[in-house]
RNA sequence: GGGCACAUAGCUCAGUUGGUUAGAGCGUCCGCCUCACACGCGGAAGGCCGUGGGUUCAAGUCCUACUGUGCCCACCA
């Protein structure tokens, strides 16, 4: 074996092999659970980031423990069109080039996407290959295939004819930069800092009233003035009328609940057609819409002598006109929130347009019986139960139309005299009136929509496929919370509605990754990890390592260069390890590896050093942990327990007492134990430990070389009594190896010298003395003689070590030192004094607690009184 | 305005159902190329576990209030 784990050119082997082996590909093994995920479909707009890493690491290392576990198991993977988000990737590519894409036909500027998309989507999927994702890559989707596009247009007309996708001009969030309509949860917030202006509109039989507004241009479209009913200071001009300023237009003054006192003036302006609020007092009231902002962020024709400027120039025009009629009251700085585009952070603007909309409240009521009745899906971390229970609740109608290129067209198209005709493929001609000359909408489906059908059309839903029949519901979801609303709770509606199943039985929601200072990775921050190049630099193992134990379950994850570089640290120490304890049993026995865990038991029984019993029960322990960990799905706490077993108790411990055990079954229990280690790290870096499998030989015979096809390992039997006294042993061993150490930096011993010591009341045999001495660099002596010594108590202070040597050394430093420590000490005997005797502790705990504190108590009285006896020697 | 989460070492975070002296990685300091690994080994410094109450024999852990931070929803013009 070579001193380093090559990945370079490991990795491409293995990738081949599980490949080969159909890993993440069922076997139709009778009586195998199933389980089975689909993937998020990462968006096809470029290269997989670290959040896509996490989002496909995370649930193949739960695959991967899955099938050894023992079941069949099946990942499809596949990629996400993406609508707005891909087209303005594009059309920003084409910008670059100096290509306007509104100069392009609709069919033109269709193919370069196209052409896109397939570039992107070889590039994702191999990099979900690289990372070493377990998939059935034969099943891979994309939205907009055939499968997932029948399966939307399907889905489009069950809900058109059901009634529940209807057309109506409503007032929706328009991108003037996408030129389309946007659902609610594809908006995001800023604060932005502008002026609040307060406008003097005069009554019509005299007298002013004053309204506050941000936003003065929309006045052209005011159809209203509304005060609170109950507000005394506008109660005479209720039912009054007002002409409104420079569009010279009657409007009146209404009163309305929603309308707050202690805001502004207490009298606002209604724009029904431009403001979410008052299009809904609007609606109440009966009034008139009078559009002024148009789809091209532009005043229209009905804003009169505003008409064709920017909304920019007319907010200008209109304050310098109102001002010239002393009409504009005062100005004053005001910080509000404004709307912006998810995609391209434009300004949103609302207005009234036809669109397409999806009714939620049938769909919503399948969700929340589905969670409260049967509590499904079941969410990881739970919490988020409740906060996507309390989202359904407050749910709306769902804005479905794009007036953008990219994406599935409305399958309805429209006759001339007709209704509308809905229908999943192009009809030939009207059904009504026979018109051969239909037209298409010309809108597209928001991508989501896609998305919501996504764990269904994977499997070939509508169709009664064997797969859909097999595979669907699936059993877990894994996705970022961040896409909770967007995503998770629209498959579940849809899953309920078309199929009567939530799509998924669990649900685990993983944080955002973000870096070390807990921001969002982004290009502008220059803060962006790529994981390709992690690869490249510390391996693929170093990148799921790092990832995976960084995440916690419902918690971003923070991630720097360091995380990766103490990964492969890992992985070197774990193929070291192995490189030894290959060596080690070469020199023990002829065999490629250890015999069978029954005749290593044998053996055990035999030969076995306490080390060997102490390390099976450190490994039992991890198992158990790891375990445990890993059905609450939290990956990243099975691997930390692993990594600080293996690390810290097997190497730092156990293999360096083998190396010093002359002969014995050391190494072949060592190798055994290993094995196992290197079985339960396959889920979370399969290359690595891959390799070592294959350098250490197989096991048996008849065993198929990928690892990640062998079972999982059971607990070491043992027997209660060799655990115990292990523990104990290693107690006493450990301690005084420890105190050597100690003692050798406290007083500045070359590494070279060799240390003289005694040690009084030995509870550790002669054979695991001489271990002490060769793993500590040291020689027991039975007698003292004439050299300086210095005493150290040991473990629960029952017995002594003394060191001897020759140089002269300063004993204030040791005094200060054991001052202290008595002073501790007595401060600890106080303390358990008082409760074993003052509190109620002895009579109400439980008795073993007792016991325990009371055995601890003598220990610390035990230690103090040595200390103190050679403290008075030392100052004496 | 409503909701959720979090607060532990200089930094990033563990700490499973309450029970010995609260841990790791990175960083810092000291000493080592010891024949698996310097991508390593040994050691040290560094924490009234955000604050105040409460439950309990016992609280980092459970409850409550407060403070601070982050996020989500709402969007008062």
């Amino acid at each position: 074996m070579e001193s380093r784990f090559n990945y370079l050119t490991a990795e491409p082997l293995w990738l081949e092999a599980w490949s080969q082996s159909g890993l993440g590909r069922p076997n139709r093994q009778a009586g195998k659970a199933l389980f089975t995920m689909v993937i998020p479909p990462p968006n096809i707009t470029g290269s997989l980031h670290m959040g896509h890493a996490l989002d496909n690491i995370l649930p193949d290392c739960l695959l991967r423990l899955y099938l050894m576990r023992g079941s069949d198991v099946l990942r499809v993977p596949g990629t996400d069109h993406a609508g707005i988000a891909t087209q303005y990737v594009v059309e920003k590519n084409l910008k670059i080039q100096g290509i306007d894409r509104n100069a392009l036909k609709r069919e033109e500027f269709e193919n370069i996407i196209k052409e896109w998309a397939e570039k992107t989507k070889t590039g994702i999927l191999g990099q979900l290959v690289k990372m070493g994702c377990a998939m059935d890559f034969s099943r891979a989707r994309f939205t907009m295939d055939e499968t997932c596009s029948r399966a939307v247009r399907f889905a489009f007309k069950s809900l058109f004819d059901a009634r529940l996708i209807y057309q109506a001009d409503r007032l929706i969030s328009w991108c003037p930069r996408c030129r389309s309509a946007l659902s609610d949860l594809e908006l995001e917030w800023q604060t932005s800092r502008g002026q609040l202006h307060y406008l003097k509109y005069p009554m019509i039989g005299g007298g002013f009233i004053t309204v506050a507004t941000t936003r003065p241009e929309t006045m052209l479209g005011d159809a209203a003035v509304a005060v609170n009913p109950k507000d005394p200071r506008y109660e005479k001009f209720v039912g009054k009328k007002i002409l409104l300023p420079l569009m010279k237009r009657e409007i009146p003054v209404i009163a309305d609940r929603r309308v707050e006192s202690d805001f502004g003036t207490g009298a606002v302006k209604v724009t029904p057609a431009h403001d979410p609020l008052d299009w809904a007092i609007g609606h109440d009231h009966g009034l008139p819409l009078y559009s002024v902002i148009g789809e091209d962020g532009n005043l229209t024709d009905a804003a009169g002598p505003y008409r064709r400027l920017s909304i920019k120039e007319a907010r200008k025009k209109v304050l310098d006109d109102l001002k010239t009629q002393e009409l504009l009251e005062r100005e004053e700085p005001y910080t509000h929130n404004t709307a912006v585009c998810y995609r391209c952070a434009t300004s949103v603007e609302p207005l009234v347009s036809k669109q397409w909309f999806l009714q939620m409240a049938p769909l919503r009521d399948l969700a929340v019986a589905a969670f409260e009745k049967n509590g499904q899906p079941k969410f990881y971390p739970e919490h988020w139960g409740e906060i996507y229970l309390n989202w359904l609740k407050n749910l709306k109608d769902w804005c479905l139309s794009r007036q953008i290129i990219w994406g599935h067209r409305i399958p309805v198209w429209y006759c001339e005299k007709c209704p509308p005709i809905c229908a999943t493929e192009t009809p030939v001609k009207c059904p009504s009136c026979g018109n051969a000359g239909l037209k298409q909408d010309p809108d597209v489906l928001d991508t989501w929509f896609s998305s919501s059908l996504w764990p269904m059309s994977v499997f070939g839903w509508p169709q009664e496929t064997e797969d859909f029949k097999r595979f669907y519901p699936t059993s877990l979801m894994v996705t970022g919370y961040d896409i909770t609303y967007l995503w998770v709770a629209r498959m579940i509606m849809m899953g309920l509605h078309f199929t009567k199943q939530v799509p998924f039985a669990e649900v685990y929601l993983h944080g955002l990754v973000r870096d070390e200072k807990g921001r969002k990775m982004s290009k502008t921050l220059g803060n962006v990890i790529d994981p390709q190049e992690i690869q490249k630099e510390y391996g693929t193992d170093a990148l799921r390592y790092g990832v995976l134990i960084k995440s916690q379950p419902g918690k971003d994850t923070p991630l720097n260069k360091d995380i990766f570089v103490g990964a492969k640290n890992f992985v070197t120490k774990l193929w070291n390890a192995g490189r030894f304890l290959k060596l080690e049993h070469s020199k023990e026995s002829a065999k490629p590896g250890p015999r069978s865990q029954q005749e290593l038991l044998a053996i055990l029984d035999q030969h076995a050093h306490p080390s060997d019993w102490w390390a099976i029960g450190q490994f039992n322990e991890t198992l158990a942990a790891a375990q445990s960990h890993l059905e609450r799905l939290d990956a990243g706490g099975a691997l930390r327990k692993i990594y600080d077993s293996f690390w810290g108790s097997f190497c730092d411990w156990h293999i360096e007492i083998v190396k010093l055990r002359r002969g014995g079954c050391g190494p072949a229990v060592g190798l055994a134990i290993y094995r196992d280690f290197i079985k339960i790290l396959q889920p979370f870096i399969p290359f690595v430990t891959h390799e070592i499998a294959k350098e250490l030989g197989n096991e048996n015979s008849g065993q198929e070389a990928v690892l990640a096809r062998e079972t999982w390992p059971a607990p070491w039997p043992r027997a209660p009594k060799a655990a115990e006294a292990s523990r104990l042993w290693w107690r006493a061993f450990s301690s005084i190896v420890t105190e050597m150490r100690i003692i050798r930096n406290d007083f500045q011993i070359n590494p070279g010298q060799e240390m003289i010591f005694s040690a009084a009341n030995g509870e550790i045999s002669p054979e695991d003395m001489s271990l002490v001495e060769k793993l500590t660099k040291s020689k027991r002596v039975n007698q003292a003689d004439g050299r300086a010594r210095v005493r150290r108590t040991i473990g629960s202070g029952t017995w002594e070590l003394t060191v001897f040597f020759d140089k002269e050394w300063n004993p204030a430093k040791e005094t200060a030192r054991l001052a202290g420590q008595v002073g501790e000490l007595e401060k600890a005997i106080a303390r358990l004094r008082d409760l074993l005797e003052k509190s109620d502790f002895s009579s109400k705990a439980p008795s073993d607690v007792v016991e325990k504190e009371r055995a601890r108590l003598e220990g610390l009285r035990g230690r103090k009184a040595k200390l103190s006896d050679y403290l008075t020697q030392l100052g004496g």
